[in-house]
RNA sequence: GGGGGAAUUCCCGAGUGGCCAAAGGGGACAGACUGUAAAUCUGCUGGCAAUGCCUUCGGUGGUUCGAAUCCACCUUCCCCCA
């Protein structure tokens, strides 16, 4: 089995081009693909994730990875599956999450001698004329076609500034500047880029008279079709600071079960076969394939140990018995205490289980605030010195966990 | 360039001088039921030193005892005409 038919058995790709050329080029190991990653925050998200693996997986079949970095088209912002413009970011701002970026994935690529490139756009696309541009390829492009692109249509209600119309055809400039300059030949995304894709394999095609590929992967989301990657309105970020092991370790754990094993299949690098056995799981079977997709992709992402981490505390927190060392930890310092003390409230909202005080005493009233395993129903509650320097385990609604330490 | 319309709490969307921290829906959160699942039902949803006080209805000023609501200017967006 080559590697795109594994793709396919692992329900990644949505659209290609030209399947038959595809599947030949990838399967030889002959493509130079780029997959490119605007900038917009200061680390990668799990939704990245996807094309981390992909871009491996392609590698690991004897293919080179581009990774381009946004630089410059994150300047113009993409309005592909937007309802409104994005906040427009500085340059500075951009730099700076290019170079966040870079440092995650070398994690997960291997950049080493010639085996892939990471290069930004903003090289070339910064340095473009106007009406230079505009006749090299705005003479290209159909402002009608353009218009019906699926992802411009979706704007036509709501309005959609020029700014944004041009990021097809930055897109596209990319995609037609790698394959002059890197003899890049195929172009990865997500499914919701793929007008802005062929805008390029167009380009290629009008101005040099050449072939080039271009493959979507199918975006991630669950049984309900809502995109994966989010709690609560918040990215799960591949940056431990900014989500931890553990909460990344939780919110695969927590997947429902119709998406397990379609998430196991898609994401982690387990064989084909050994997934194949877990289909036939059903009920609270399933629990078993939720920790091993969890336990999966945290190791890949943070490590294995971390990933042994986060789910020793996940069975100790849950199952009872195991290592709850682990468990994510909020250290006080005496300076903290109000007369030798800190009320329930407080510490809610210091160990990040609540927002604000307001929902925490809203919490406790509705029965879902219990400290050491025992439900606590009042909200003035005040707990000393030494009971905090002892630890108290907190606990928001059924799944979250908080230990306050008093250091 | 001309004319018309819009901006409300996380999102959609009601509200057109006091009864408005602001209807309704969605989402989120909590409870029951469960398997750390789904579905369902219930509660809840600005903040705080909490029977009260403070901040919020695009922005800035103004009218008024009192403004999300009225006036002026500004910003952004939509529609029609060119």
């Amino acid at each position: 089995m080559g590697i795109y038919e594994e793709l396919v058995a692992r329900g990644l790709i949505a659209q290609v081009t030209n399947e038959d050329e595809i599947r030949q080029m990838i399967n030889n190991g002959k493509a130079t693909f780029y997959i490119g990653f605007d900038c917009t925050a200061d680390s990668l998200t799990a939704g990245h994730f996807m094309a981390l693996a992909l871009m491996k997986r392609l590698q690991m079949a004897g293919n080179r990875p581009i990774a381009l970095i946004g630089g410059g088209t994150t300047m113009i912002g993409d309005p592909s599956g937007r309802s409104d413009m994005r906040k427009m970011l500085t340059k500075e701002d951009i730099d700076h999450n290019a170079a966040c970026f870079k440092r995650q994935m070398e994690r997960f690529i291997d950049f080493g001698e010639g085996k892939a490139l990471m290069i930004n756009n903003a090289d070339w696309l910064l340095k473009l004329n106007y009406v230079e541009l505009l006749r090299e390829v705005g003479a290209c492009f159909s402002v009608n076609n353009m218009l019906r692109a699926e992802c411009y249509k979706q704007r036509m209600e709501k309005g959609l500034s020029f700014l944004e119309f041009n990021y097809m055809i930055m897109q596209s400039y990319d995609f037609y500047y790698l394959f002059q300059h890197y003899g890049c030949n195929m172009q990865f995304g997500g499914d919701d880029q793929w007008s802005n894709m062929l805008g390029g394999t167009e380009l290629i095609r009008r101005k040099l008279g050449k072939d080039a590929h271009a493959m979507t992967i199918t975006l991630l989301t669950d049984s309900q079709g809502n995109k994966m990657g989010k709690t609560a309105g918040n990215a799960v970020w591949l940056d431990a600071n900014k989500t931890s092991p553990y909460e990344f370790y939780q919110y695969w754990r927590n997947v429902g079960d119709a998406d397990v094993l379609k998430f196991i299949r898609m994401l982690t690098f387990l064989p084909l076969e050994q997934i194949d056995e877990m289909a036939a799981w059903e009920g609270s079977q399933l629990n078993r394939a939720k920790e091993i997709l969890a336990f999966e992709l945290t190791s890949i992402v943070h490590g294995e140990e971390e990933a042994r981490k986060a789910e020793a505390s996940a069975r100790a927190l849950f199952a009872g018995g195991g290592d709850s060392q682990h468990m994510p930890t909020t250290e006080l310092t005496e300076s903290e205490l109000v007369n030798g003390a800190l009320d329930i409230l407080t510490l809610l909202v210091r160990s990040g289980l609540c927002a604000t005080k307001s929902e925490a005493r809203r919490n406790i009233q509705q029965g879902g605030v219990a400290v050491d395993g025992e439900k606590l129903t009042d909200f003035n509650k005040v707990y000393d010195a030494s009971a905090l320097k002892a630890g108290l385990l907190l606990r928001r609604g059924k799944k979250n966990y908080n230990k306050v330490l008093l250091k």
